[in-house]
DNA sequence: CGAGGGTTTGAAGTGCATCAAATAGTGTGG
DNA sequence: CCACACTATTTGATGCACTTCAAACCCTCG
C-alpha cells in the first residue's frame, strides 16, 4: 500500500498548477520519487514543529491541518479534500512543519521529497513564481479568513461557506454538497459544533434555504448572498474554496 | 519632497533581508526608481482590489492594513511601523492589491516599482526564494494570529502581543514601549479600545505588570509566559513581531 | 435490534461589544 | 504659564453572541 504507480501519481501532479509550468522530465522524476499512503481516521500524519522532509497531495479523504496547544486545544488552520497540498511551505520555514495534521476521515494521500521540489525551484524560476503564486493566494485566503472571523457572525460565516462551495454563476435553484461533516465544518469556521448547528437553523429561517443531512438547497444565491456578503469586503462572486 | 535621495533609499533596501541576497547593482537601480512620499494621518495610500504598480517601505509613522465591508467596517490585516514592506504580494495577484492602506499617523514612505521587482525576481532564483521565504512567514505569521484569536482571550492576546515586542531572552525586570497608541493596537488585535483597556487592567492585577502611559514595566517575563502562553500552540521564545 | 457517533435542543454562564459618560492627556492660543 | 479644545483612555451599565454542560434525538451499521 505504501508504493503507488508512477503514472497514477504523475496524473496526480500534472492537475496542479504549480507543476504545470515545470518539464515533463521533472514531473515524471517527481512522480517516481513519490509514495502512496493510507491513514486511518485519527492518524496524524505530521507534527507543528518536526522535522520536514516530504510533502503531501490528498488522493481522497479528509485532512485537517490544525496547531495545538499544550492543554489540547486546537486551531484549525484548513481542511483539505481530494487534489490539495500541504507541508511544501516547510521549505522555507527551515524544514519545520508550521502546523500538524492529521486524517480527518481515512484518507490516501501522496507523500513526495522536499529536497527535489527546492532544487527544482531554486534552478527553475518559473516553478519559483508559480509556487510564489500559490502561496500569495494561500495567504490571501488566510486574510479573508481573520476578517470573516472579525466581521461576520455565525450564520454569515456560514453563508459565506456555501457561497464559496457553489457555481457562483448558477441562475435560479442550486444545491450544495458539505464537503465534510457538520462538526468538522464547524471547526473550519471556528466555531462550535452547537454554534453551527443553530447558526445553520437561523440562516434557515433568514434565507429560507433548505437542510437535507449534508445537502443544501437554495432557490436561488441571491438571498444567501444578501444575507452574507454585506459583512465581507469582497464583491459578491467571490473566489471559491477549491481554488487553492 | 516627492523623489529621495537614491543613496538613502538604497541604505534602507540593504536593511530588508529579501534585497540581502541581490547584486548591489540592482539594489542601486531599484534604489534609483524609489520616491519617497509622506502621508498625513488617515490618508488612504491604496485600495484592496485596486491596481497595483508599485509597492512600500516604511521610513517612518504607521501605516494600517485593512479590508473593509461596503458599510465601513474594516478589518485590520497588520500595522506597520519602520522597516516594513508592503504591497509587494500584488506582484502574484494580477497586480491587484489584497488590502488597503492608510496612514494611522503622519508617515514617510519609499515607492517602489513592482515591474522592478518582479523581472528581478523572475532572473534571478536568490531574490525568488528569499521572497518566498518572506511570504512563507508572513503566511506563518497569519496562521499564529488566526490561532490567537480562536484560543485566546483578550487579556492573553494582549500578553502574547507584549511577549513578542520585549527582548525574550532578558533576564528580571523589563520595559515594553507599545510602538502605536492604544486604539491602534486594539485594533491590531482584533478588539474594541473597551475591551482593551479593561483587559489590560485584568492583567495588571494577574501578572502584576505595571502600566504608565505607551510603558510597560514587568519584574520579569514569567508571569506574562505564564498567563498567555499555556493558550498558545508556540513554545514560550517564540518569533517576535519585528522580524517580518 | 442495539451501540455509537453525529447532530440537535435546552439551560445557564462568560466574554466581548455597545452605548454613555467621566477622566486624563496633549497641544493651542492667549 | 494657564485655560480651552480636542483626543485618547478609562469606567460603568447593559445586551447579545457564542460557549459550555447536559440530555435527547437520529442515523447508520454491525
Amino acid at each position: 500500500m505504501s508504493v503507488g504507480c508512477p503514472d497514477t501519481i504523475k496524473a496526480v501532479l500534472d492537475q496542479r498548477s504549480v507543476f504545470q509550468v515545470c518539464s515533463g522530465g521533472f514531473v515524471q522524476s517527481l512522480a517516481e520519487q513519490g509514495r502512496v499512503m493510507a491513514l486511518r481516521k485519527g492518524q496524524v500524519l505530521l507534527t507543528s514543529g518536526g522535522e520536514a522532509s516530504r510533502f503531501y497531495i490528498v488522493l481522497n479523504g479528509w485532512v485537517k491541518l490544525y496547531r495545538e496547544t499544550l492543554d489540547g486545544a486546537q486551531a484549525v488552520v484548513d481542511i483539505l479534500t481530494a487534489g490539495h497540498m500541504f507541508g511544501e511551505v516547510a521549505v522555507f520555514e527551515g524544514d519545520i512543519y508550521p502546523y500538524s495534521a492529521e486524517a480527518a476521515e481515512t484518507a490516501q494521500l501522496v507523500s513526495l521529497p522536499l529536497d527535489a521540489l527546492k532544487a527544482e525551484m531554486e534552478g527553475n524560476p518559473r516553478l519559483a513564481m508559480a509556487m510564489m503564486r500559490s502561496m500569495a493566494s494561500g495567504r490571501k485566503r488566510q486574510d479573508e479568513e481573520l476578517e470573516h472571523r472579525t466581521l461576520q457572525n455565525a450564520p454569515q460565516r456560514i453563508g459565506c461557506f456555501l457561497l464559496r462551495l457553489a457555481d457562483q454563476n448558477a441562475e435560479g435553484a442550486v444545491d450544495i454538497h458539505l464537503p465534510y461533516d457538520k462538526t468538522l465544518v464547524a471547526s473550519r469556521l471556528g466555531m462550535q459544533p452547537e454554534t453551527f448547528s443553530r447558526a445553520l437553523a437561523k440562516l434557515k429561517k433568514e434565507t429560507g434555504l433548505r437542510v437535507k443531512g449534508a445537502t443544501i438547497s437554495l432557490d436561488s444565491l441571491d438571498q444567501l448572498v444578501r444575507y452574507s456578503c454585506s459583512a465581507c469586503s469582497n464583491e459578491f462572486p467571490c473566489s471559491d474554496l477549491k481554488s487553492c
